[in-house]
DNA sequence: CAGGATTACGCTTAAACGTGCATAACCCGG
DNA sequence: CCGGGTTATGCACGTTTAAGCGTAATCCTG
């Protein structure tokens, strides 16, 4: 076997992951060639760039069940609770709020209280059966091919619903955050549906764990100064808030135990 | 059988969960090849994260979280269940099928195995999260204001979504059966959405429980001669069976236990 | 209420893991 | 041609993880 570049080698196991869906790193090391160590530097960048997850032994596909939106919920549960609790206190009573996709959106459309009236629009089933709970929101579903890794609606139809709406504030997910604030997401229509939720609300707020500071995702959804908000968790890194503060953005600070703003 | 990497087994166990409403520890086991402390973990994983519900032998299945929608579904769970085991099997592969909002076709959902293809159109958030559990399937939403009593969108913009789609399999749902077969619904407009969708479909498909039949809602969705097959179970009074039978409808009685049918 | 089945817990082991570091290949501006 | 810088890779190290085993506690059943 002739040896290959590191790119050729990343695209074969992505070939064999959609082919087999999943992939030993032993198995791709021999099979290669390479040691192991380099297999899984591959696995670990590919998962980060959104391309396969990462298990213990090797990698599987995303989004084979294993991505959905109650598995991530599982994760972090406790810290994304935290941010919602101080999210909610942002959401003006009777007003019309977009929730998009994603498991931090999912524990603030839980954590609601029961006596708060609101019109909500959300393109992720999830999240409109948590909203069915609360018994003063309406709410509307954005229709639309679901996407498996967003755990929503996105797409033409999708982008045509939301396109005869407008909101007093948008919760809007993403993937990942650069070091000036800017919003990115792994997939190319949910980039676009956020964009266009964003530039249909009159503020939008932004609630992201620490670790989406050092993700980046392939697809640009906003700038800091285009969103009005955003709720961290305290372990995140004051420079870089600083940063983004320096944007126009309000930033609140959800600590943990004691959920107060700053 | 290849060794499974951990969340290929735990995917495979709820796939399990759904598909048979209950999983054996030893089973388990011995079908993955790992001792039973490896199983017990797996489940007591699971049911931390709100996948399954830990009980002495295995685990069950937990319900998904609308209260309602779980409310009617414990109540009937077990006879839904058979239900859907029934109708899982007229769903042909590769084919476009439209969920109606209803918990028995919460359970249909749940009941589709893992390597069923499938393009599948709901107006109900709770199956739409169902569906995304099933790797196979590519879930469409049916945007619009949610009905709290159907459990799904229904209006004009539900209407206006289904109006560029034509399916191939409907699973309708029903309030209430009348003595010739007709079928009738609680809400104005969730009537008009299920004739809709009835209108639009080449094979109708009626799952109803027993209950059913005693219930008289006050707007009519359809004649029996509009659907095809009345899947029912094995306590469903013969002689309003065969009155619906000579509508032209196919009836499958779906027997407890053995959930046996051609 | 006794006995077998099932379970949780702590411990152990081997595999897989991440990291820091060394090496070698390559690129590129002098 | 050459020397600094970058990149891909392998290796050694200590750490973490998954899974099995033994034991004592717990649960069902008759």
């Amino acid at each position: 076997m002739t040896e290959l570049m590191l790119p050729e080698r990343q695209n074969r196991i992505r070939a064999r992951l959609a082919q087999e869906g999943r992939v030993l790193a032993a198995d791709l090391a021999s099979e290669f060639s390479v040691s192991e160590d380099t297999i899984r530097r591959d696995l670990r960048e590919m998962a980060a760039a959104g391309l396969c997850e990462r298990v213990y032994g090797g990698a599987l596909p995303v989004g084979l069940g294993n991505t959905s939106l109650r598995q991530r919920m599982s994760v972090a549960m406790e810290r994304k609770r935290v941010l919602a609790q101080v999210a909610v206190r942002q959401i003006v009573p009777r007003s019309v709020v977009f929730f998009d996709a994603g498991s931090t959106h999912l524990a603030i459309a839980e954590a609601l209280p029961d006596d708060l009236a609101l019109t909500a629009v959300t393109n992720a089933p999830a999240i409109a059966v948590a909203l069915a709970e609360k018994p003063r929101v309406d709410t509307v579903l954005v229709g639309g091919l679901i996407d498996r890794v967003a755990g929503g609606a996105v797409g033409a139809r999708a982008i045509e619903a939301l396109s005869g709406m407008r909101f007093d504030l948008c919760l809007v997910g993403t993937c990942g955050i650069d070091g000036e604030g800017g919003l990115s997401a792994f997939g190319y229509e949910d980039a676009a549906l956020k964009q266009f939720a964003i530039a249909r609300s009159s503020r939008v707020l932004v609630a992201a764990t620490t670790e989406k500071f050092s993700i980046a995702a392939p697809y640009a959804v906003a700038k800091a100064a285009q969103y009005h908000c955003l709720v961290v968790e305290d372990d995140a890194d004051p420079a870089r808030l600083q940063i983004i503060r320096n944007e126009g953005c309000d930033i609140i600070v959800a600590a943990r135990g004691a959920a107060s703003a700053a």
